[in-house]
Order: structure tokens, then sequence, then C-alpha cells
DNA sequence: ATGAAAGCGCTAACAG
DNA sequence: CTGTTAGCGCTTTCAT
């Protein structure tokens, strides 16, 4: 794994706290971490010749290089990050700042950002603020500085510290609109029009939006759109909610759903539309046949596998894409000199993956009524919840 | 939101590249960031002072810190993390490498790590290796003293590494095991014994095991504590596999255990008995009738709700818990002076939860044998699989 | 209690 | 092409 002569994954040296050295003899710990002037020593030149020789490509003579080179290697030197980082200012990292790693949305705007990140040459970190307005705030001060930039998914802050934010860091936004600070948004507008279209083509007279959290921005996005389509496609549309978009508030918004007697229900996201599936089906309802259920984001193909039946009709986010763009616009908007033209604003349209759990109502297949038998359980199952 | 004299989230003031400015106009792009020298001459006293007034809780008289504050805050001033660390040495954050933040069993982790570190006061970033151990080292190179100490959750690295970068820098691993490298491990061996137990109290006359990675400790571990059970309880156990521990897995997974005519099995993850179970219903077999599924990890707890049908029977980790015990240990050995007596290594036992995937075989009831019927199309889907 | 000075490890002019 | 000299922003002796 490791031929001769060819360098380590890591360095056999240690290091001990900066300020204990000095002393000639070597401080109680371990061994200290060489420097650039222990290798400028050891090579007969000056500091400077070796940061040039390590860190500017075409100048210096080769041999030096050379020797500079194969010193550094031996000692196990490696640049500090930190002592490079004060006086240029530049970390070559970006954070990004995710209000929930454990939805799966996330994933994959994570994992875009990430990879165009490596690819530009920046490490990123990741940082998980929990939903909290608090968390993503301290997280951000902490890094601030520490990072060349940030990429700010869902944040949740108000528009008034984005904006002064910005006028001192590079920052990008996703899944949020702030004017004035550069962000990628998801356009859901089309995708849209096509589920209501969809869900009106197989007959449905009406449909029900099963909400978000109130504070979110695509929720309000997704309304819009729907109630928008709806109108244009002159079928009902009626919103219910706010639910927690988890799979554990699918059960309350199926009850709901349910109570309403609604045919059709899109749900503020996946997650939600999941747990409307399971309480469906353990209400002894089928899907579509007894309700047809839509929801965002196309959890399904991130996690690697269709994990509901029947497989879900979901309007699908650019999620890498998303991450990638929003990199390339904070690079951007980094970028040295004259970047005052940078784009500002990337829009991303979604799809609309059509699966298993839309289909023809029942009740229209029996001539716009229902049949004895199922107005019978529905009747049963709707006292149940109310 | 913002009372009148109180701190704004981010200051007002903004920064530029440090190497432009210098100079006595304003360089380009923005206001500077004041730095400590701003706030001492402003304040009328040396940047020495300043520095103990914010950082050296019981110095100085009470009324220039106060003053001090009142100008730091005034001036927006926020110490630069960069510029703080390189003379202490000690960033006051630590990284935590995880190999797929896909993987529910992994947010356990974070989040205890995460909260236990915020907790004593240490920030948190996050690095996704995705399964590759070069980018795993490319993360612990670029972060190697940007931060003061790494968890490595079921890191990929060799041995050798990991020995060699714990001389030069803190280091905790989760899930993984390397003797002189404080360590919290997974104790699987007794919730297994139980499960075998279980199983073999159910009439499984032997259990097949579903490998996972052939490269992960975990697998060796699960794999061991099983045959061991086994061996002792006096039931059969075979191993199949690798099998790739996602949902997509569980396809192969579940056709090769069919073919052999399993009764029970038991899988690397809860990720692979899902995508069992999954492929189970496919083929219109039942579980636990034809099949008792047990999994690892019960990703269920967190992804919040059971969500497969049965629910899972899980061997649970206390991940939380080990992400918390990680931080734990990992800033023990950052303690400063003498350490020496420093616990290396912490095992935390895992629990069973016995669900509904799990009980008593089919063949069993019916005298040990298979009714025709079973039999019958049980042989029809072994012999479509192979 | 406070100030002056020396550095942390590295890079970037500016000379030679 | 290479060495010398100044810092980056902060902390930390060591004097005063």
């Amino acid at each position: 794994m490791n031929d001769p002569g060819t360098e380590r994954l890591f360095s056999k040296n240690g290091r001990v706290r900066a300020s204990t050295r000095r002393a000639s003899l070597p401080a109680g710990g371990g061994p200290a971490s060489p420097t650039i002037h222990d290798v400028a020593r050891e090579a007969g030149v000056a500091a400077s010749t070796v940061s040039r020789a390590l860190s500017v490509p075409g100048r210096g003579s080769a041999e030096t290089r050379q020797r500079i080179l194969s010193v550094a290697q031996r000692l196990g030197y490696r640049p500090n990050p930190l002592a490079r980082a004060l006086p240029s200012g530049r970390t070559a990292t970006i954070a990004l700042i995710v209000p929930d790693i454990t939805n799966p949305f996330f994933f994959g705007v994570i994992r875009g950002a990430e990879r165009q990140g490596r690819r530009r040459g920046f490490a990123t970190v990741l940082a998980d603020s929990e939903e909290s307005t608090e968390l993503e705030a301290l997280h951000i001060e902490h890094l601030d500085r520490a990072v060349d930039g940030f990429v700010l998914v869902s944040s949740r802050l108000p528009d008034q510290d984005l904006r002064q934010l910005t006028k001192s860091i590079a920052l990008t936004l996703v899944n949020r609109v702030v004017p004035g600070v550069p962000h990628v948004f998801i356009d859901n507008r089309d995708a849209v029009r096509q589920a209501v279209e969809h869900l009106a083509s197989l007959g449905h007279l009406s449909i029900i939006y099963l909400a978000g959290p109130r504070a979110s921005w695509s929720d309000r996005q997704r309304w819009l759109a729907l109630r928008r389509s709806a109108e244009k496609c002159g079928i009902g549309i009626r919103r219910l909610g706010p639910f927690s978009p988890e799979i554990g508030g699918g059960t309350a918004a199926a009850d709901a759903s349910i109570a309403l007697g609604a045919t059709a229900v899109v749900a503020f996201n996946d997650l939600l539309a999941i747990g409307v599936l399971h309480r469906l089906l353990e209400l002894g309802l089928t899907v579509p046949g007894d309700m047809s259920v839509v929801g965002f984001d196309d959890i399904g193909k991130i996690t690697g596998t269709e994990f509901t039946s029947p497989p879900l009709t979901t309007v699908a986010a650019p999620v890498e894409e998303a991450g990638r763009a929003a990199v390339n616009l904070l690079l951007s908007h980094m970028g040295e000199d004259g970047a005052e033209q940078a784009v500002k604003e990337v829009g991303l349209p979604s799809e609309l993956h059509i699966r298993g759990s839309t289909g023809t109502p029942r009740a229209a297949r029996v001539t716009g009524g229902v049949s004895p038998r199922r107005a019978a359980k529905l009747h049963r199952v709707r006292s149940r919840q109310s």
C-alpha cells in the first residue's frame, strides 16, 4: 500500500502546544511538528524559499526545489493551515449549514455541494442547526472567518440578519429567497402545474394540501403554486395543517383528510406523504383507490429505493444540482476583483415523477358516486376520526 | 426582536482580505472588521488589556473592563478565531468524520457528539467521507490543526495510520477498536445472545447471517457474537454475503436466503433487513410466517417511526450515548497535564428490541414439516431465483 | 493593573 | 533566484 519513497498518509511527527516550545529541549508531551523554519534550516535555505517551493508552482530553481521537497517529506512537514490562513485570509474551506442532517432532502444538497467544493479546491465542513435559529447563528458566529464562505440551506435566520451577514462574508442561500443575497431556489411552479393537471385528468375534483411548518418558505411557495394551478385547472383546493413534516405527522394529516372526504392530497414533503400512506393502509383504505397521494422531494431516489408501496408520486427537486449551484454561486462571489456582475440568483426547476400513489378516484369510476359498501366503510372510518 | 442596546446577531462590520488593508483608505469591497487594536485605541488602552478584559475573567479593574466591553460592542468587534488559535494552538472546535451522512445509524452519534461538544464549549464540524478511505484521509489532513481533535466514526483507515495519527493529534474512535487508540465501541454480545435465544425459543433450528461490507469491523463483531451464541444454543448458523448494507442490498440477500431454505435471518443492519422485508413481501411471502428477520441499529427509533410492517426486531445501539462518550473521551485526552491515566476504552451495551418481524416458523407449526401448499409456493419462488 | 514587546507559522513585498 | 523584513490578529510573558 505504501511504495517506498512514497509519502505516508500521515507524518510520523507529533506536535505540542505551540506556546510551550521555544526552549531547545523538546517540550514534554511528544515531538513538535516541524515548521517551515525547520525545513529551511535542514535544507540550508530561507523560510521564504521553502514557502515558495511549496506553494508557488513555477518559481525557483528545480534543483533547490527538489531538495526542499525531499527534506520536507523526510521531516514530515505539513504547513499549518491556520498560520497559512491568517495572513491571506483564505482558508480554502466553506461551511454548509443545514437545519436537519436527518432529513433526506438535504442529503443530495450536501453531497452536491461537497463534491463541487472539492472539485474546486475547497474542503467543506457541515453543521447541523437542528431546526434552531439560535444554533444556526451560533454556528455561523463560530465559523465566521474560519471559513471562506457559507452555504445556508433552508436558513431559519431573519431576512435582516442574512442581509447583514452577506456584507461581511461570502454567503449563498439554498431554498430561501432574500433580495440582495445570492441564492439558489427550487422552482416548483411548472412541476406543480403538471401534478395538478395529472390529478385533474384522473378525475379528481378537488385537492387538499397538507401544509408543512408555518415558518417554511418552501411551504408558502408550494401552496401558492398549487392554488394557482388549481384555479387555472378549475378544480378545488384547500389547505390543512400545519403538520409536522415527518412520517409521524402523517397520522393527523391522513385523519383530517379523510374527515374532509378528500380523494387526493398533496403533502408538503415525502416524509409526510409516507406517513399519510401508512395511516391510510393502517385504516384499511387503499391507495390510490380511496386516496391519491403526492409528495415533494423524491427522497426515495436518494435513499436508493422506492420504499413505499405503492411507490410515491412526487415532485422531485434537483437537490444535488442545487448544492453544486450554491457552491458555484458562492465561489463566484468570492472572486477576487471585478465580480460586481456576478449572478445573484439561480432557479432550478423540479420535475414531476408519476408513480403508483396517484390514480383514478374510486368514486369517479362508479359514475361519480360511491358504492354502498365503500360508503359504509368510509363512513365508519370518518366518524371514528371526528 | 432586537431590544435597543442589545447586540445584534451579527455586527454591522464587514471585512476585506487582510493583506489589502494597511493603507489608510478603506480597501475596496467593504469596511474592514475591527481588530483588537481598533478597540484598544478607541478605549484608550493597550491591545493586551483588551485581550485580558475579553478572555481572562477575573483580572483587570472592573471599570476599564466595562469600558472596553462597551467599546467592543459598539464597534462590533469579534475576535478572529484564526488569530486566536495560532498562538494558543486551541480552536475550540472538534471534527466528526462519518463514512456516510445518509446512514441513519450515524444520526444519533452525530447528535450525541455535537450536543456534548457544545455543552463543553466546543463547536463541532462534520465531514462525510462517503465510504472512501482516501476522502477520509483528505478530510483529516485538511482539518488537522484547524481543530483540536477528531472523532472518527467507523473509520475506514488502516490501524497503522490511526495509531500514527493519534500521536500527533487528539483522536477518538467510535465503532472501531484499535489498541492504543482511545475508542468507544458498541458491545453487541449480550444483545446478540438474547436474539439467538429468542429465535431458538421460537423454534428456529438455524439462522442465516446476512453479512455487511467485508472491511467492516462491526460486521466481524456481529458475526462472531452470532456464531458463538448459536453454538452455545446448539442451533445452526451460516453466513451469506457480503451484501450492500442498504435497502437495495436486501433483494439479493432475500433471494439467497430463500434459496437456502432459511426460516430466520439476521441482517448486518436495519437497512439491509428492510430490503429483505420488502423483497419477501414482493415475492408474496410473509414475515414472520415464512421468514423471521432481525436487524441491527434500530434506525426506526431515530427516524421517529416504525416504518416497516411488521415492525422490525432489531439489536439497538446506544448511538447518542456513543457520540457523547466519544467527545468526553476526546476531551479527556486533550486535557492539559497529567492525563496519563485517562480512560482509553468505553464499551456500551446494545439492547434487543423484539417486535413483529420475528415469530414461530410456519414449518415448525406443522410438525416440523412444510404444508404441501407452502412447499409448492416456496419451491416456485426458490426455483425462480436460481 | 496595565503597557510594551515578542512571537505563533506562514506569506508577500522588496532587495540583492 | 533567493534572502531579509514585515506583518496577519491575537495572547502572553515581563516590566513598570
